[in-house]
RNA sequence: GGCGCCGUACCCAAGUGGCUAAGGGAGUGGAUUGCAAAUCCAUGAUUCAGCGGUUCGAGUCCGCUCGGCGCCUCCA
């Protein structure tokens, strides 16, 4: 089993990976609130979990990845002057609530695919856990974490010995109602709301029955929850954004440790933000960008695959249309690079591989065995292929290999040449352009490549003659 | 105000105190080409925001200054 290095929220250090299973690993990462489209910066912690899942696979490990969808409206667990999100969406585009989680689910799913994410094996909404958030409710009421106020049943944060430990809230001295109005009810600061009953919308949407009358469940119940319930009372690892250190991740810890009286989470891993040149993007700020808006540009879904790749998870990246260039320019080439060895050599198998190809695969494994290091890994890819000592035949099967982790879509490097030589059309006209050059009928030949263009193929002459690529 | 992170070439970005500071993009020069595109070759930081300190040795550790970002509100 390789080994994997991982960061530790919960200690704040680096810790090699000891799965509480041998050869199993459980992994939960928060998921999308479905109000409305996810924007580039929402689809940064998919990628690199998804990487991580990769990687845990290729290192030997059974992985069983679960992820939930917030389709529940929530308010906050403070004084709130917002609103609540999933009812706003829906007026805003005239749907239920339950219409606008389905579209935004539906949309955030086309998403994951085009970015070659897979599909978590448990997706869960929080909508149809309400029964198994409810029994945990029960369990911090039986344990004596919880007090009532209000109508609202509040997690009692006094009560649990190291309450955010994780995010160091000790050495904080927080600014409490300094943004919002400070909930009266509530004992100590950090208190949260786990159970609402006295919702401070008239239109609340979503509500239930509950042992504490009808309502709806606070925000950070549903990952403690659904979480638990698919991979057990402690796990191995949960990822999420790091803002949810403070608060959110915090609360999940006080609840579930609270209510099974043991360490819950092994493995905390946290993503940093995607950084436009102002500031973080976000969804309250109103304008943002989507996928579908790089698409619209031109761009493809994995050209932001790429970029998201070349930063490291854990630091801010920064977004601009440069290094989106840049990076579209990068996996350009190396498609190109994937077309040329396709053209010369078939992957070898994987017995056949020399030392060479293996020590390269060997450093690329390293790397994403090192934090997730998928700037490390690029690098490696691009010495492979740079590397004359190593036969066509090997750098393709090991960047097969490579692209399992990566799924930068190397794989359909070839697809263009079949799809050319399918089509009767597009090899004639080459084949007439080919006969004007050698009667150097230049006029003819340009005509030629202007009407090949026209139809979306770029022709590159080199010296075994031509052939075409798709152009933009 | 408190807490945390960061500041590496034109841009993005790795870098676990110790060989010549990864990689990509852009640029420049050359090869090739009917032209163009693509491709190939060559070319980049005596230096890691600044200053001081620890050390045999620091981009990497400590302190201060300047600058950026995040969290303490829902937020990836």
């Amino acid at each position: 089993m390789k080994s994997l290095i991982l960061y530790n929220s919960d200690g704040r250090e680096l810790r090699k990976f000891v799965p509480l299973k041998e050869g199993e690993a459980g992994f939960y990462c928060c998921g999308p609130t479905v109000y409305n489209y996810a924007h580039i910066g929402n689809l940064r912690p998919y990628t690199h979990w998804d990487v991580l899942r990769r990687v845990l696979k290729r290192f030997g490990y059974k992985v069983k990845h679960v992820m939930n969808v917030t389709d529940v409206g929530h308010l906050t667990d403070d004084g709130d002057d917002g609103e609540d999100k999933m009812i706003k969406g829906a007026r805003e585009r005239g749907m239920s609530v339950w219409e606008i989680a389905e579209f935004f689910t539906q949309a955030f799913f086309d998403d994951m695919k085009r970015l070659n994410i897979l599909v978590p094996d448990v997706v869960c909404r929080a909508t149809e856990h309400i029964d198994v958030m409810i029994d945990l409710v029960k369990r911090l009421e039986e344990r004596g974490f919880t007090y009532e106020g209000g109508g609202n049943i509040y997690f009692d944060t006094k009560k649990l010995a190291d309450y955010g430990r994780m995010a160091l809230l000790e050495r904080q001295e927080l600014r409490h109602g300094a943004r919002t109005q400070v909930d009266a009810q509530k004992r100590n600061p950090t208190d949260f709301v786990l159970w609402f009953t006295n919702s401070k919308f008239a239109n609340q949407a979503m509500i239930w029955d509950s042992p504490w009358g009808r309502g709806y469940p606070g925000w950070h119940l549903e990952c403690s929850a659904m979480s638990s319930k698919y991979l057990g009372e402690c796990f191995d690892i949960h990822a999420g954004g790091m803002d949810h250190i403070p608060v959110h991740h915090t609360n999940e810890i006080a609840q579930s440790e609270g209510a099974f009286g043991h360490k819950w989470v092994h493995y905390w891993v946290h993503n940093e933000f995607l950084i436009m040149k102002g500031g973080k993007m976000a969804k309250s700020k109103g304008s943002f960008i989507t996928l579908n808006d790089l698409l619209e540009e031109g761009y493809e879904a994995l050209d932001y695959r790429y970029f998201l790749l070349g930063g490291h998870y854990r630091s801010q990246l920064i977004f601009s249309s440069e290094s989106l260039n840049a990076a579209r320019s990068a996996r350009r080439s190396l498609m190109g690079r994937m077309a040329d060895l396709l053209r010369e050599a078939f992957p070898c198998s994987k017995d056949d591989l020399g030392l060479a190809v293996r020590a390269r695969l060997e450093a690329f494994d390293t790397a994403l065995g090192e934090d997730m290091n998928t700037p490390r890994a690029l690098a490696e890819v691009w010495s492979l292929v740079k590397d004359d000592s190593i036969e066509p035949g090997e750098k393709l099967a090991a960047l097969f290999s490579m692209d399992e982790v990566l799924a930068l879509g190397l794989a359909s490097a070839g697809r263009e040449s079949r799809q050319v030589a399918a089509d009767g059309e597009l090899s004639l006209l080459l084949e007439q352009r080919g006969k004007a050059r050698a009667s150097k009928d230049w006029a003819a030949a340009d005509r030629i490549r202007d009407e090949l263009l026209s139809r979306g193929w770029k022709v590159v002459d080199t010296s075994d003659g031509s052939r075409l690529e798709k152009s933009e």
